[in-house]
DNA sequence: ATTATTTAGTTAACCGTTTAACCCCCCCAC
DNA sequence: GTGGGGGGGTTAAACGGTTAACTAAATAAT
């Protein structure tokens, strides 16, 4: 193992010297910088990070994944991290997988009082996330991927239900239903309140029983587009709060004997890997995840260097992605409707 | 910060004795041990990573994708990771998502010999991958996933194609073709190898024209498939070796107006996420890939602890998963073939 | 009774960088 | 001629643990 003291010796100088030229500071005369750096080259030094991190920082983010490893192994999840990935390779900085033990609050706060990591994001943060609190006690930089605590980055909901409503609309669909997770996650709500808002900026009512809760699996899309269906009125398009429910909602659809998209308009939200691989491809809201994970590093380190505590929140555009799954109202329910009006 | 030497004087001890509880060494009797605890306790003393990795080893595994981010956005990865994690939190290890510079060689190796991480994960390595000869250059502990360098761990394929194979000719096919990738990855001659020994097994000849290469895209499926389709004697099930392959297969399939798992059997390889949502649900062959996660990280933590050198390489068995888009063989062609027998 | 071993600690030297504090010399201004 | 102000370095004290070497007392073996 070389260390600087070898570089030093070799280039005839102290190992201040050795420092200043690899960190660019002082006043160091291209000579001596151009001979050390020969050195550095000649003996093919590389400096110890844990010499280095012992003074300053680790330059290294954590990522608290929430328990399970099925969070890690999700492919929404995944393309965060690619983002992430992306974001700090561009600032020199490695990312740490932070080991998650059954106390996940306790192990995280370790880890970053531990000083291997110089802050936290945290994922798929829960109301009152104890990660949060236990971090902020620490204070130890942290910002969570979803609306909680005082720095986070997630995607629009209200923007995104705002363009589905939209979209449909623009296929003339009125009867507009929403399938909405109502399990105990920070953006359960804004499914709901983006919906109605969505309704509302588009003059148009809310539905009886147009919004049904339910829970996060396929099987739950199904039931919740089951009770859509069996209404005196039914919807002539539903939004499904996540494409999972959409899966399930989709087979509830042909199950009733109706086609996806002719007889009944169907949206997701999230665009996962099987949406543009159903019959039909599942028209979708894209969460801008690579983007949530490239703008959740910069946060990170603007908190870290305490430069702009400018923006300490940050709500990304979700995208339309028009497929398969949503068309035309279909012309019998407008004769069916006309009377009405 | 607390340090040692706070909690030292705390507990009315050296900071050698501290350290010897903390470590689980020296003979400390448990009087001392419980006072000693006591003070970290009370002081809530969290030890320095960096001072601790600047004596002995880091306890960090670092993982090295290959170029792109994709790669770590694709969910295969992302299971992968999974079972890493998984395995490296077990262990007490934490894992670093290593920085892809354009040069990954190099920085590669720049974060292993900086200390920062024990050993690395090669993940996708090619053949004769930079990294692979670097970090052995470097003398530097690695594991690849994939049939490359001296410690691997991969999917079985031959296995896998084994199982594929026997399936099919269980369901009556004779005649089954293969859709082999032709890109530059290591296990990409293992597909070819494996399916002729499977058929060498079942005692069954090879079709002419039967093993067609084709890029790694769902467009290369497709183009592969219209191929097979237009042999005078096409086959009667066809294998792809990735799951994607098999995506524009079977829209190939049913563009020339055929229905999947009725005139033409069709599996994949992988099982991602699509795969149970296709129409039919794609029958494939799963990856093991959590447990290849979780082999490598051994794997890796046996070579780091020079502890045995016994096994060096693992190939995992893979599952075989029945879904819809395989059936019996269409008596039409067990017609149609009777003659020949 | 003497020596060897074990137990329960302590002391201080590392690990490899960074960086505040100095130092020396040369040049310039007054 | 003297003081001030850089440029171009050096020295050595951190940073916060670990651990080899040592000590001192108690216990065991001979």
């Amino acid at each position: 193992m070389v260390t600087i003291r070898q570089v030093a010796a070799h280039a005839g100088v102290s190992t201040a010297t050795v420092s200043y030229v690899l960190n660019g500071l002082g006043s160091i005369p291209a000579e001596t910088r151009a001979r050390v750096m020969e050195s550095v080259v000649a003996l093919d030094y590389q400096p110890r990070h844990a010499a280095r991190a012992l003074r300053g920082r680790s330059h290294t983010l954590g990522i608290s994944m929430a328990s399970g490893y099925d969070r890690l192994a999700d492919p929404a999840t995944a393309e965060i991290l690619a983002g992430m990935a992306h974001a700090a390779s561009r600032q020199g900085l490695a990312l740490l997988l932070m080991p998650m033990s059954d106390d996940i609050a306790k192990s995280c706060v370790a880890v970053a009082r531990s000083g291997q990591v110089d802050g936290v994001i945290v994922c798929d943060p829960q109301p009152e996330d104890p990660r949060l609190t236990a971090l902020q006690h620490a204070e130890v930089a942290c910002v969570s991927i979803g609306p909680q605590g005082d720095t986070w980055v997630t995607s629009d909901i209200t923007l995104g239900m705002g363009l589905a409503v939209a979209h449909l609309v623009a296929l003339g669909h009125r009867r507009i239903a929403l399938i909405a997770p109502d399990f105990a996650l920070a953006a359960s709500d804004w499914y709901v309140d983006g919906f109605l808002a969505a309704l509302a900026d588009t003059q148009l009512e809310l539905l009886d029983g147009g919004i049904v809760a339910s829970g996060r699996r396929e099987a739950d899309g199904e039931a919740a587009m089951d009770e859509l269906l069996a209404l005196p009125d039914p919807p002539t398009a539903v939004i499904a709060a996540s494409d999972e429910l959409a899966y399930g909602a989709m087979r509830a659809i042909r199950d009733a004997g109706l086609v996806v998209g002719r007889d009944v308009s169907l949206m997701g939200f999230d665009d996962l890997p099987p949406a543009a691989y159903l019959q039909p491809p599942l028209t979708t809201i894209r969460q801008p995840r690579f983007a949530i994970g490239v703008a959740a590093v910069q946060l990170l380190v603007a908190q870290i260097g305490h430069t702009n505590p400018a923006e300490s929140t940050q709500s990304l555009p979700p995208t339309l992605l028009v497929r398969g799954s949503t068309g035309l109202v279909p012309p019998t329910v407008i004769a069916h409707l006309s009377p009405d009006k």
